[in-house]
DNA sequence: GACAACCTGACC
DNA sequence: GGTCAGGTTGTC
């Protein structure tokens, strides 16, 4: 569920109530999302001070005085809240963080338990995070379209590739596609240098708006202080099926692109 | 590349 | 009962 824009609202978020400060105690109450044995995990984080909050591609770092660092991916349905100790803990929720100064705890909550949590040790760099690409607005469109002339696959599976751009999901690359109006099935080494510096615009632009109303609430996704985002009333394809399309009326449209529900207008975004 | 797997819930 | 879901990974 959470891409670049959510995962960038839940950091900034955290890091405003959680840098500086320590985690008291840590309980896990569903093993199988913690990859770190619970020992380690337990002795890293149990009065650890909180150095800062980052994000880097969809994973949230949260960095430790210790120069360890917990590494959280939410995957499809995790959620990261904060809420006071008293409330009643949820079927749901899977690890609890106490927190100094106290009142609030960190909650992670994930109704498909895909999601996990990891520690990192400074020597020791996870190999999901050295794999990963710089981000739209880590990379120029120059780089960028370097990229694409490389390699030969369809667009839109590859803008979903981590390891080639990272941050993008399935509703911010079918809203960027439309708005550059290019198909998503584009061999990518057949796009100009000039639809690439439009695609590389628009991408940052949706990117930035969709932060600016702190992410896409379709279903599950929440900010840390538990309140939906914004940018749902924004979308112009992503779960627009059947509605004309505002530049040119034709009917939305969702077919399926490496596995994934693809929304395009059949007008505007003619194959290449 | 396509597809199943990981899980649960929503919807038809 | 079946299909679908904002993600990633492992298998042909």
């Amino acid at each position: 569920m959470p891409e670049l824009p959510e995962v960038e609202t839940i950091v900034r978020g955290l890091r405003e109530k959680l840098a500086g400060g320590r985690i008291r105690a840590v309980r896990i109450r569903t093993l199988k999302i913690v990859r770190t044995s619970s020992a380690l995990f337990r002795r890293t984080l149990c009065g650890a001070i909180i150095r800062d909050v980052r994000r880097k591609g969809k994973f949230i770092l949260i960095e430790l005085e210790s120069a360890r660092t917990l590494v959280i991916h939410l995957r499809m349905t995790g959620q990261l809240l904060l809420v006071p100790e008293n409330a009643p803990l949820d079927p749901h929720t899977h690890v609890v963080f106490d927190l100094e100064p106290g009142g609030c705890q960190l909650r992670y909550r994930d109704v498909r338990k895909f999601g996990r949590l990891e520690i990192q040790e400074p020597e020791r760099p996870l190999p999901q995070l050295t794999a990963l690409s710089p981000d739209p607005f880590e990379i120029s469109a120059r780089e960028l379209f370097r990229k694409l002339q490389e390699k030969k696959r369809a667009l839109k599976p590859l803008l979903l590739d981590q390891t080639f751009l990272s941050g993008l999901g399935n509703i911010y690359v079918d809203e960027s596609l439309y708005r550059s109006r290019i198909h998503p099935l584009t061999p990518s080494n057949r796009l100009t240098e000039a639809q690439v510096r439009r695609l590389h615009r628009v991408i940052r632009r949706v990117l930035r708006q969709a932060i600016q109303a702190k992410g896409t609430t379709i279903s599950d996704y929440r900010g840390p202080e538990g309140i939906v985002g914004g940018f749902q009333h924004f979308l112009r394809v992503y779960d627009c099926t059947g509605e004309p399309c505002r530049v040119c009326r034709t009917l939305i449209e969702k077919t399926r692109v490496g596995g994934r529900g693809t929304h395009f207008c059949p007008g505007c975004q003619v194959p290449g």
